[in-house]
DNA sequence: TCTTTATGGTGAG
DNA sequence: TCACCCTAAAGAT
């Protein structure tokens, strides 16, 4: 269940795991066989992220990878366990096993259906080339809900439920207001607190967007999931202590706190 | 052993 | 806005 910290995560364990490795690829529930036959015994050269969406680079074929909300990727340094009847692909090499599960995509692209995919997407806050300017342009004139408008990948790729949610508390801005009608030093903290917060989950592993002073001496691991984060399935603010409102904006439940954010 | 839920996205109406 | 696709784990019974 990823946003963009995730998927760039797994771009560096899987291109550090299987970059220039012979790969034997296999499709065990045989729903991406074509794909497997295609990539069978090539040598990967670089795994890219953008967004949320993944791209394996051989030297004669690009795989795009999409985990949609119940994909995942499971790895085996050894004895790996047979795969499930649902393993849509297994990659072996290096001495290592990742299976594939579940992807909403997982298909051979040439270089036009990259380019496709890649043209229907907003900037990336953790990519080098994700610009600031570029999310400012795409957010203006906007009507919809600032606290949709963070989930259009169009507008801003590799941002899910938790980090909109999160980062709109931060930034003390009511989802509600018009994307359109955010002031540019609004739009420009949004933007830092979005990259901020995802390159924090990048070096984590997992979303912790409340600050360590907040949650005191406690280590990372014993953070609990429910405490770690500002407003994102609560009750009550942390600040505040007011009432937690929740609504489907964007199509999915956002949470917020009226009291701090307006 | 059910039912529900989840950090996502598309295409039809 | 809704139905639907994909899977696994947690929660309810």
């Amino acid at each position: 269940m990823p946003e963009g910290h995730v998927i760039h995560r797994l771009a560096r364990e899987h291109q550090a795991a299987l970059a220039d490795e012979a790969l034997a690829v296999s499709s065990p529930q045989g729903r991406a066989r074509a794909a497997a036959d295609e990539l069978d015994g090539m040598t990967l050269l670089a795994v890219d992220a953008v967004g949320k969406h993944l791209f394996y680079r051989s030297v004669g074929a690009t795989l795009h990878v999409h985990l949609g909300l119940f994909g995942r990727f499971r790895s085996y340094r050894s004895d790996p366990p047979p795969p499930r009847p649902t393993t849509r692909l297994r990659f072996q090499g290096g001495g290592v096993t990742i299976d594939l599960l579940g992807p909403t995509d997982c298909r051979i692209v040439d270089p036009g259906g990259e380019d496709e995919i890649r043209d229907r997407l907003g900037p990336d806050p953790l990519r080098a080339d994700g610009e600031v300017e570029e999310f400012v342009r795409r957010l203006a004139r906007r009507r919809i809900p600032i606290g949709a408008a963070l989930l259009d990948q169009s507008v801003l790729a590799g941002v899910g439920n938790i980090f909109r949610a999160e980062a709109l508390f931060v930034t003390t801005i009511d989802p509600l207001r018009p994307a359109g009608s955010l002031r540019l030093e609004e739009t420009t903290a949004l933007w830092k607190t979005i990259r901020s917060m995802m390159r924090r989950g990048v070096r984590l592993g997992r979303i912790i967007t409340r600050e360590p002073a907040e949650l005191g001496a406690r280590s990372r691991s014993s953070i609990r999931s429910a405490n770690a984060l500002y407003v994102y399935k609560r009750q009550s603010c942390v600040r505040c202590r007011g009432p937690i409102a929740s609504a489907k904006i964007g199509g999915r439940s956002l949470y917020w706190c009226p009291g701090c954010q307006s």
